[in-house]
DNA sequence: GTCAAGATTAGT
DNA sequence: CTAATCTTGACG
């Protein structure tokens, strides 16, 4: 059976709010045929307006323009002209909020994995926001795709991690700007599929706020 | 039009 | 540390 995709609704809220709630969810990928299957492990929330390290920050642009459509659709972007992101579209229509997928354990089709990743080690097949567009063959052609359709790519609901979650500063975000410094990477604690970082020693326990 | 920097990665 | 080389914003 094909694990169902979420809902709508649980994309449509603040970014912060949904990041940490992604941790432990399966992101689902078909291919040719082939389910691939990722473990969310590591991921950053991107707000709108006040966030001067989000791509949304100056308005919507031909590259970004999937960020500000509705919730529950992807926003793929190539980074440094090499490297594809996959970020899930979050908030209000119109506000360009969302959360940066940046590590996932591997769980299904990792034969297919190996063969766009290459011969490296199983930990570093997904365990960066380059290397998991590689490794489950997404690229600018998903850029605006509905992951609520269950079709392409999706998400479907797991229990919650045994994991304790880290909130931390987010990788490669650097200036003066207070926003900049907020503890908006969240990652599961000492889960070896996390992606390399300096942060991830000095990390605040972070608790999901109950309902 | 030119130019530098960027939510990265693999390789000196 | 650097090259890979797409997208954007600052500038003339």
């Amino acid at each position: 059976m094909r694990p169902e995709p979420l809902p709508r609704s649980f994309y449509a809220r603040a970014a912060v709010d949904l990041a940490p709630d992604l941790l432990g969810k399966r992101l689902m990928r078909e291919l040719d045929g082939r389910l691939l299957v990722g473990r969310i492990v590591e991921v950053e929330a991107y707000l709108g307006g006040e966030d001067a390290a989000s791509h949304a920050f100056r308005g919507p642009t031909p590259r970004n323009r999937s960020m500000f459509g509705p919730p529950g659709h992807a926003y793929v972007y190539l980074i440094y002209g090499v490297h594809h992101c996959l970020n899930i579209v979050t908030g209000p229509e119109g506000d360009g909020q969302a959360v940066l997928i940046r590590a996932l354990e591997p769980l299904a089709g990792l034969d297919v994995m190996r063969a766009h990743r290459g011969a490296v080690a199983e930990r570093d097949l997904t365990n960066g926001p380059g290397k998991l567009c590689q490794a489950l063959g997404i690229d600018k052609r998903l850029d605006g795709h509905d992951l609520c359709l269950g079709a392409g790519l999706w998400l479907a609901d797991a229990p919650p991690p045994l994991e304790p979650i880290c909130a931390g500063p987010r990788v490669g975000v650097r200036g003066d700007d207070a926003a900049l410094a907020r503890p908006w990477r969240y990652f599961l604690k000492d889960n070896p599929f996390v992606s390399r970082s300096p942060h991830n020693k000095t990390c605040v326990s972070f608790s999901i706020p109950k309902k």
